[in-house]
DNA sequence: AACTTGACCAACCGCCAACAC
DNA sequence: TGTGTTGGCGGTTGGTCAAGT
């Protein structure tokens, strides 16, 4: 399914530069990995600001703490993903958005810089935005919306393949499947869904159901609102409508 | 052979939250 | 409570290589 191969091992980085404050920046030598390895693996890693000065470096703290965490910690792959890393980096990439640093702590020996480099450069393109369907039709309410889904499902497996289809919420989208048996029968009932562009960064969905179920999501005190954390998508109830928040991560599988 | 283009990835930049004082 | 510092994070940049022209 996947292809990705380091081309070759060449070394592809900036070239070493002092800057006015005498910090140096670009390409690690040798001589400064040993040092900071040696210094890191002596005193642990810990107050970044002060290991360039105690490790004999020209470098600022923030950039120590780079080469560390993102080459020379221990424990690191390099390269060479497999096909289930892959799948699963698509995987969290769909729950989690561009939250590579949640997404590396799920793949040991990958740092986030790595799996976010490795996504751009190869699964990016290999996952398919999806696009809107036929069947969107506008509403009426909320006014501000600008796109509305209408479907009715009969059951949540129905709903989780139409969500899938349409928003591109491939993995059977937890938001919905993760109800209760019994209120299945709640997909008998119209749920409209709607997509709303606030500003450029921030795509908001709306989404109200007139027969709102209450788990697996949070009440707010009111017992109005729903949150469903795994997707960053706030479910309102009926009687207030719509609005909902949306990370903005995620607008990349709906754009 | 020379040049251009795109892919790749290490490193940097800027923002922000947590923490210390 | 306000301010400064630090570490963490995600986005972006810049340099090199390989392939194409």
């Amino acid at each position: 399914m996947f292809v990705s191969q380091r081309r070759n091992n060449n070394i592809m980085v900036r070239a070493p530069v002092v800057d006015k404050d005498g910090v140096k920046r670009g390409a690690w030598s040798l001589e400064e990995d040993q040092k900071l390895r040696a210094y890191i693996e002596k005193y642990g890693p810990w107050k970044w600001r002060e290991v360039p000065t105690l490790a004999g470096l020209m470098r600022c703290g923030k950039s120590c703490r780079l080469r560390w965490l993102n080459y020379l910690r221990p424990g690191l792959k390099r390269g060479n993903y497999t096909n289930e890393e892959n799948e699963l980096i698509c995987k969290l990439h769909q729950k989690y958005g561009n939250r590579w640093s949640t997404i590396a702590a799920k793949l040991p020996g990958r740092t986030d810089n790595e799996v976010k480099n490795h996504w751009n450069a190869h699964l990016r393109k290999q996952v398919k935005p999806k696009t809107e369907s036929s069947t969107i039709k506008h509403e009426g309410k909320p006014k501000e919306l600008r796109l509305s889904h209408v479907y009715e499902a009969k059951t949540s497996k129905d709903f989780a393949e139409y969500c899938s289809s349409t928003f591109g919420i491939v993995e059977s989208s937890s938001c919905f499947s993760q109800q209760t048996s019994s209120s299945d029968d709640n997909f008998g009932t119209e749920i409209n869904w709607g997509m709303e562009d606030y500003n450029i960064d921030q795509l908001q969905i709306c989404g109200y159901y007139d027969n709102f179920w209450t788990e697996p999501y949070v009440w707010d005190h009111n017992q109005t609102n729903a949150f469903s954390e795994d997707y960053g998508i706030r479910m309102f109830s009926p009687q207030q409508q719509y609005e909902t928040t949306y990370d903005h991560n995620y607008c990349d599988l709906f754009c």
